[in-house]
DNA sequence: CTGTTAGCGCATTCAT
DNA sequence: ATGAATGCGCTAACAG
């Protein structure tokens, strides 16, 4: 079939090993013999078989990146950064999908170090910590986005706190009193990071914090549309919201759309984590930026970092942190009279009878 | 390091031959060494090494995807629902992005072929048939999306000339006669063939074709913008405009917000491929839908049968239609007469000046 | 600097 | 039905 080491030695009649020597570029062969073995290796097409390679050396040039979507803006992102990244490295990228789910997460970590993968990038669900940590003996891990709380893995996550804090801040400064949060689950490393963001700034603006405000709910649109429902209908529901966990944005929208609320007329809207399409649509969407091609970049450095320094075991681990940045367009306005909390309803209501 | 087949051998105190063929469950092994040998090798906690294995069979396990990246929605969902499949199938999916980059194409397949991967799933450029030729025969391959003119291979296409024509009739059902167009190169499938959808439907309406309407551009956002430009500067500017070109659609977005055009009302908006927010977006944007996650499945089937009747050489090879439907949202809206131009467009502006 | 030898973990042929 | 032996393609330890 294809072109071996053993018929490159033949033609340039020196042993196998030598041609491997020469080719693999240990200065271990004469310059002459390295560059006649170079060139007939060429010639007759030569590819080193990299299954051969790795059962030898227990390394596949292969790694993976398990993340639980492609849906989400920022694990696109990532994904593309690091394609990129590994394969300009002479590495392949394994790309699963977890789905977010403990059972399928832990299914593919086996599979993946069955492949002797030579490095894992992963964003945890949290609920494998102990496969993890013992992997981490066998294999380079850095935890993406997630920190997994069993573990004392190299982690590199946005900085949700300030991120949190920084749009909160940005919506009170605008005069807003009651800002409902849309949030993800609080067993995640970023639901409850940017839930204390949030409190903070709250706190620090002296506004006392209302629980019917705050929503926490699984990474679905479906979870925005019930969360923002509940907010609106609320006897005195907010003038605006902060949606902080990326994947209800959508369901948010829709009930925006739904029920006629003019953003921003009616009700601002900040939302956590850019997508494409964020800048287009009308009103163009404010949004707290987490940064994901930074991450995605960050990850692959220390990854590369741990591949290394091979065999260090769990030495020297860290967590890493890339700042988030308030992105402003104009979902969000600024609420003149902080005492007339029925202006902004009566007006929106009137906005829907006039459209109707 | 982790538990061979050696391990399971001694432990159960038969040759390693033995154990193999209990474990790969060739019925050539009496039933009680087989269940006795799969006990012992699940207490151990024996994970055959699919490295060794792959070096003795020539086959990896591994299947790649090649696409050219990730922002293009169709084909996130074509990523999602290829490595699900190959997954509960067994396999590992290998996915590359090659930026519909004949040069990276080009390298990225021999690496792939180093890794012996047992099938692959490509998005072609185009550009290097006669290489994807080549190693048709030594891996199954199915082209997904776009044919690669220059090759036999087994391909799996969305319907697009019915699509095109779909998406046309009906904008000229509603009445417009005044219909840009916005469609990828020439040189690709899909380029080509909306463009025969849009023909064919003006032809057959007795519309007569317009040159200035019609823009073939790069898959890029600025492609959209250009061409939208263009089109809306024209001095019969369209009363709709089909965009042909996904990844033009942010582009034209970006431009009718920049000129305050009211969407439907000034101009009806058609787009091709669906994204997720299109439903959420203000007007809903109506687009015709090419079927990514069937064609996903079908190109995973389509391989699957490749790799099963392995060595067949391109016996058989087939071409694949997925047909598109068309989904009405509330991007177009009827003309009423075909000769008042300017009454469409004082009413916008006099909507326009109302809600401010 | 080069050739010889050995072995990575497994599947498979040939014996028995 | 099982064991012994061979080799997939390559690298590395060991001689020379």
């Amino acid at each position: 079939m294809s072109v071996t080491l053993k018929d490159v030695a033949q033609a340039a009649r020196v042993s196998v090993s030598t041609a491997s020597r020469a080719l693999t570029g240990t200065g271990l062969t004469s310059e002459r013999t390295q560059q006649r073995l170079t060139r007939i290796a060429r010639e007759l097409g030569y590819r080193p078989n990299p299954i051969a390679r790795g059962l030898k050396t227990g390394q596949s040039r292969l790694v993976a990146l398990l993340v639980h979507n492609l849906t989400n803006a920022s694990f696109q992102v990532m994904a593309e950064v690091i394609q990129a990244r590994l394969k300009a490295l002479g590495y392949q990228m394994l790309l699963c999908i977890g789905g977010d789910d403990p059972e399928q997460e832990s299914d593919t970590l086996t599979t993946l170090v069955d492949h002797r993968i030579d490095g894992l990038i992963v964003v945890p669900t949290g609920k494998n910590g102990a496969q993890l940590k013992a992997l981490s003996k066998e294999v380079p891990i850095v935890c993406l986005v997630r920190r997994d709380d069993a573990t004392d893995l190299e982690t590199v996550l946005a900085d949700d706190p300030q991120g949190a804090y920084l749009g909160t801040r940005h919506l009170i400064e605008l005069g807003h009193k009651r800002i409902g949060l849309i949030v993800g689950r609080q067993d995640t490393t970023s639901g409850r990071e940017r839930l204390s963001g949030y409190v903070r700034a709250l706190r620090e603006a002296g506004i006392a914090m209302d629980g019917t405000l705050v929503h926490a709910g699984h990474f679905v649109p479906e979870t925005g549309a019930t969360c923002a429902r509940k907010l609106l209908d609320l006897l005195r529901p907010p003038s605006a919201i902060f949606v902080a966990n990326h994947e209800a944005t959508l369901g948010v929208l829709r009930v925006t759309a739904e029920r006629n609320i003019a953003i921003p007329d009616d009700l601002s809207l900040l939302c956590y984590e850019d997508m494409p399409w964020f800048e287009w649509h009308r009103p163009a969407i404010s949004i707290v930026d987490n940064g994901a091609r930074d991450l995605a970049n960050l990850a692959v450095d220390r990854l590369l970092h741990r591949m290394d320094a091979k065999g260090n075991g769990n030495d020297g681990v860290r967590e890493y942190r890339v700042g988030a940045r308030l992105i402003k367009r104009d979902s969000c306005r600024p609420i003149e009279s902080a005492s007339k909390p029925k202006s902004s309803k009566s007006k929106s209501s009137a906005a829907k009878s006039a459209k109707v």
